[in-house]
DNA sequence: GTAATTTTGACAAAAACATTCAAAACAAAA
DNA sequence: TTTTGTTTTGAATGTTTTTGTCAAAATTAC
C-alpha cells in the first residue's frame, strides 16, 4: 500500500545510493527526485518506467503504485471519492467489453 | 453509467432548451457547454454544482458522474487501469480510518 | 570542525488547459 | 430556397499548471 515515493526511497536507501546517482539515471535534477520521493512532485510515466528498470523491480507494480497515487490525489477532499472510484471501475470494465483491436 | 455530458444533454433536450439558456445560467460561452456535452472539454466542479441546481437533480450523483469521468480519462490506455483503481480505493479507505476532524 | 547529501524555495520555461470569438455547419419553417 | 435560430468548429488568446534549474539553507555523516 506504499506510494511511489516511499517505495523508491526505501529501495534507494537499501542500496545506499545518493539522490544524485538515481537522478542521473533518470536524467533529472536531484531536487526533483527528492520531491518525488517525498510526494511533493509527481513523477511522469517515463520516469516510473526508468525507476523500475533501475531498481530491477516489476514495472507494472510500480505503475500501479504511481497511477493509484494520481487517482487518490484526483479524488482528494471529495465526499464521493469512493463512489466515484467504483463507478470509474464499472466504466472501465464496460469499455473493455466494447474494445476491438 | 452515462457520463456527465450525455446526462446533461439529455436533460436539456427533454426540456427543449437551447445551449444558450443553460450556458447563461452557468455564465459560460455556449461553445464551451457544447464541448462539455460532447465530452471534448471537462466541466469544472463549480459548473457541475450549478448544473445540478439548474436541472434540479441530485448534486452528489452528478459529481460522481463528473469525477468518475475524470478518473476514467486518467487511466485511459493503461494496462493496469483496473488494478490502479482498486488500489486507489484501498488507499482512500485507509486514509479514512486515519482521518481526524 | 569539514564534506557530502538532502531539502527548500524563488524563478523561468514549457506545456496544458480554458476561454473567446466569429464563421461554418446544421436544422426547422416559411 | 431564403430566413431564422441553434450548434459546432477551430484559430487565436489568455491563464493556469506543470516542469525544470539553480543556489542557498538544512541536515547528516565523518
Amino acid at each position: 500500500m506504499d506510494n511511489l515515493g516511499e517505495t523508491i526511497r526505501k529501495l534507494r536507501e537499501e542500496k545506499e545510493l545518493p539522490l544524485r546517482t538515481v537522478a542521473a539515471f533518470l536524467d533529472i535534477d536531484q531536487a526533483i527526485l527528492s520531491k518525488i520521493e517525498r510526494g511533493q512532485r509527481n513523477a511522469n510515466r517515463e520516469q516510473v518506467v526508468k525507476l523500475a528498470e533501475f531498481f530491477k523491480i516489476n514495472e507494472s507494480d510500480l505503475l500501479v503504485s504511481w497511477l493509484s497515487d494520481k487517482l487518490v490525489y484526483e479524488v482528494a477532499d471529495e465526499e464521493v471519492a469512493l463512489k466515484a472510484l467504483k463507478v470509474a471501475e464499472e466504466k472501465v470494465k464496460y469499455q473493455k467489453t466494447k474494445k476491438t483491436i
